[in-house]
Order: structure tokens, then C-alpha cells, then sequence
RNA sequence: GGGUAGGUAGCGAAGCGGUCAAACGCAGGUGACUGUAAAUCACCCGGCUCUAUGCCUUCAGAGGUUCGAAUCCUCUCCUGCCCA
């Protein structure tokens, strides 16, 4: 958190000062070469901002999301953003965030997955100011002696020394030859938009210095290199779509907000700094002033769900939040369902609405005291259920299914 | 291409002829306690049924041996390591 004496300091720059102290701090990890960019920054040149994104899922999850707002932060300065959507990388796969290969993905599920990528980076991005590039135009085209060109300046033993590759490799995993070659379509992908800058994630440090890399051997100057932050899930592991511990920035309100209000305490502060905008004073008064951590949350939940839906409906999910969660009462909205009027036993009741995958499953909820009909817990799990119309049956705390 | 060690549930990893739907850990679920936090505790975690020392489908794949196979044999595919 920030001192008192830097608060000073910062509080009495003149606003583009402070914003572009902010660029180079906030979220970020690391830059490369700071004091570099500190001075283009100054200098009024109006910077190529590059930031890569392989649809690998068809969310984009508020983790993701700070690279994206910090690009924003760079639009707003003046600079020229170009946002690549890794249509060819994506195929590749890249395993820098991951300890095991990952395998590549087909044409198909890479395009299905961008359907909805550009409107998402969208909600962040301002799209008049914001050049798009899909790296396959140019990665495509790429012959084996120019990949060779590439190739040569890197070594395998640098390749090899790479945390994740290295555990894979003492660990007697499988490391590919496919997985060198991603560094060095990233790198490229440098050259190809003339980058001055790139954004990246801590986790990808090496394929950021790639572009540095690669950039002089096309007589273009080395990009700096900006590296943000990486959060931390919901099970406080690394946020990861692969883990299924993500907030997607398309995720509805109350489920943002609900999502939100899971966290560990100990992730409140940096989330606040690293996934809203809430100027860094605000929240340091903010949490000096609020120390629950219920409370510092439920401004959290807040902020990143009206970040993402507007004022109105992060009100509306905190309402429905303190009505279910603290009231414990039934919430407003609950899903429907329709089933053919008529007697039902229980247990099919919860595999036709999708409250349970099996019958055996159904019978352990049940069991377990796990499911409510109607507010009552049942008592057995042969219960048959004369009339399911306009029953609300829930099943844990969280899901809710109305029967028409 | 040769040698060698392996391929077990979402992941990691035991089991190595019957007592195996398969130990254990992680992830996940439900409950208790709570702040939809953490920690802790309990139970659960392939499917089906008349809930039973019941049935069905699973231990890379295909065949085979056996009363009986995740466990033995043959071939195929995949991976690590060593050699070339």
C-alpha cells in the first residue's frame, strides 16, 4: 500500500503525471525497461501498445481483464493500443502459465471461442481507439528458414532453464519441441504490429523478452515490456480457466458479486488495487476506515460488479446478496423449470431439473440433508411428491430451481 | 531404430491373480461452525435397482490364459529415460 510520504508526492503532480505513475505501478509486477518507458511516456510519442490474448476459452475472466484495463489506461493517455487475438497461438497452445503440455486445439473450437472475445475485451477497451489483429495473418504465412532466423537466437539450455519447463522436465514429463516454437510466434507477433510496448502477465516473462528479443533482428527497436500482476482465484490458486476458479467479466451480476464475496480475506487489497479502478487513495481510506473484512468485501464485490454492469445492477446484486446470504431468504429470482404435472419421486425430480447428474447423487443430497423443498428439508430420499407444481426445491446453498 | 521403465477415476499416486468400483493426497459436493472468508470437524465423491456380503460399466487399446484379471501372456498405441 502506498506510504504516506509517496501519497504526497503523488497527490501534487499534475494529473497526466499521476496518470502515467499509475500506468507504471498499479497491477504491475515489473517493467522492462522502466526507465525507458518512463520516458516515452513523458516525451508525448504516441506509443504501439500491444497486448496478446489466445482464445483458448470463451471467457475472459476479470485476471485477464487487468492487462486489458491497463491498455485502457494507455488509450486514455493517447496511445495507440493493438489488441491481438491469438487465433494461430491459440492453436499452438502455450504452456507458460500451465505445468503440463497443453494440447492443441483445432481451428473449430479456437473460432467458437471467439465469438464472444472482441465483445468482451470491448466492455474494457474503447473501441474507437483500439486496433485488432489476429496473429494467424502473419504467422501463417511464416517460411521454415525465417523460423530458423528466429530460432537462432535463443538457446535450448535458456529455454530449458524456464521454471515451469525445467520442474516438467526433472519431473519426467513430456516437454515438446512444439512448445519452444511459441516464444518465438509471440516474439514475432512483436515485429508484425511494430510494438512498442507489450502487456503481459509475470507468468509470461519469457515469451514477453522474446519480442525484445527478436525486434532487432527486423531492425526494429526492443519493446519495453510491462508485467502485470497475476490473481489468485477463488481456491486461492492462480485464476486459470482451466481451473474453473475464475470471475468472468461475463459473468451476471449476482453471480459476479457472489463470486466475489468467496474470496479469501487475505486477497481484499490487492484485488481492490489490481481489478477495479477505485483511485489507490480512495482505497486506502476506504479499508483504514471499514476493517471488517465482510465489509471491505462487500465493497469490493461492489466495485468490480458495477466495473463490468453499472451502478444500478451492482446495487440490485447486493441487495439479492444480503437478501439470500444474509437473511437467508428465498431469492428473487429463481430459475423455472417445467415438468409434466403429476406425481414425481423425489430423486427424478432432481436429475430432470439438473439439480443432480445421477440418481445416486440425488439420493446423497438428499442424505445429506443437502436439499429443501419449499424451505423443509424432506426426510427420506423415497419421497414421492404429489404435485411438483410451484415448488422451489434447492439444493445446497446456492441453487435454486422453481417448478412449473 | 535398439534397450529399459511406465500408462489406474478431474489431477497426482497406491494396488500387481480372488477380500477391487479400486488405498491415500489434491480438486469437488453436502452438512456443522460462520462473514457464500479462512481454519477445523463429519459425511460423500462411476452408474443402476427391490439400498443388498445385489447388478452393470471402468484400471491405454485389441485379443488370449484362468472357475476368476487392473493384476499373467501376445500384439498395437502413447510417454519418460539411456544408446544410436
Amino acid at each position: 500500500m502506498t506510504e504516506r510520504g509517496e501519497y504526497d508526492r503523488i497527490i501534487n503532480m499534475d494529473n497526466e503525471n499521476l496518470q502515467i505513475e499509475e500506468v507504471l505501478t498499479r497491477g504491475v509486477n515489473e517493467v522492462i525497461d522502466k526507465k525507458d518507458l518512463e520516458e516515452k511516456l513523458h516525451s508525448g510519442v504516441k506509443l504501439r501498445v500491444k497486448l496478446g490474448i489466445d482464445p483458448t476459452s470463451p471467457n475472459i475472466h476479470i485476471g485477464r481483464a487487468v492487462a486489458l484495463w491497463k491498455l485502457r489506461q494507455f488509450q486514455d493517455l493517447g496511445h495507440q493500443v493493438v489488441f491481438i487475438v491469438g487465433d494461430f497461438t491459440g492453436q499452438v497452445g502455450d504452456t507458460s502459465d500451465k505445468n503440463t503440455e497443453r494440447p492443441m486445439l483445432t481451428e473449430e473450437s479456437i473460432k467458437n471461442n471467439l465469438k464472444t472475445y472482441l465483445k468482451q475485451a470491448y466492455k474494457i477497451l474503447d473501441r474507437n481507439k483500439t486496433e485488432i489483429a489476429y496473429n494467424s495473418k502473419w504467422l501463417r504465412k511464416l517460411g521454415f528458414m525465417e523460423i530458423c532466423k528466429m530460432a537462432d537466437l535463443f538457446s535450448l539450455n535458456e529455454f530449458a532453464s524456464r521454471e515451469n519447463i525445467a520442474k516438467r522436465y526433472t519431473e519426467g514429463k513430456r516437454v515438446s519441441l512444439r512448445e519452444l516454437l511459441y516464444p518465438i510466434m509471440q516474439g514475432y507477433d512483436s515485429v508484425a504490429v511494430k510494438a512498442d510496448v507489450e502487456l503481459g502477465g509475470t507468468d509470461q516473462r519469457f515469451n514477453l523478452l522474446a519480442g525484445r528479443t527478436i525486434q532487432p533482428l527486423y531492425g526494429q527497436t526492443s519493446q519495453n515490456i510491462l508485467m502485470m500482476d497475476i490473481i489468485e482465484g477463488l481456491d486461492g490458486r492462480k485464476m486459470s480457466s482451466s481451473w474453473g476458479n475464475t470471475i468472468n467479466i461475463l459473468d451476471e451480476p449476482k453471480d459476479m458479486y457472489g463470486k466475489v464475496m468467496s474470496l479469501r480475506d487475505e486477497l481484499i487489497a490487492k484485488y481492490f488495487m489490481v481489478t477495479t479502478r477505485m483511485p489507490i487513495t480512495e482505497i486506502t481510506e476506504f479499508l483504514k476506515q471499514h476493517e471488517h473484512p465482510r465489509t471491505q468485501k462487500m465493497r469490493l464485490a461492489f466495485e468490480i460488479t458495477k466495473l463490468y454492469h453499472g451502478e444500478e445492477k451492482a446495487m440490485k446484486a447486493e441487495k439479492a446478496f444480503v437478501k439470500q446470504f444474509s437473511e437467508k431468504k428465498l431469492p428473487d429470482e429463481i430459475p423455472a423449470r417445467k415438468l409434466l404435472p403429476g406425481s414425481y419421486k423425489l430423486v427424478d425430480v432432481l436429475l430432470e431439473t439438473g439439480l443432480a447428474t445421477s440418481k445416486n447423487e440425488a439420493r446423497r443430497l438428499v442424505e445429506q440433508n443437502g436439499v429443501k423443498i419449499d424451505q423443509k428439508t424432506p426426510e427420506s430420499d423415497t419421497l414421492i411428491i404429489k404435485d411438483v407444481n410451484g415448488i422451489v426445491i434447492q439444493v445446497g446453498k446456492r441453487k435454486f430451481i422453481k417448478i412449473l
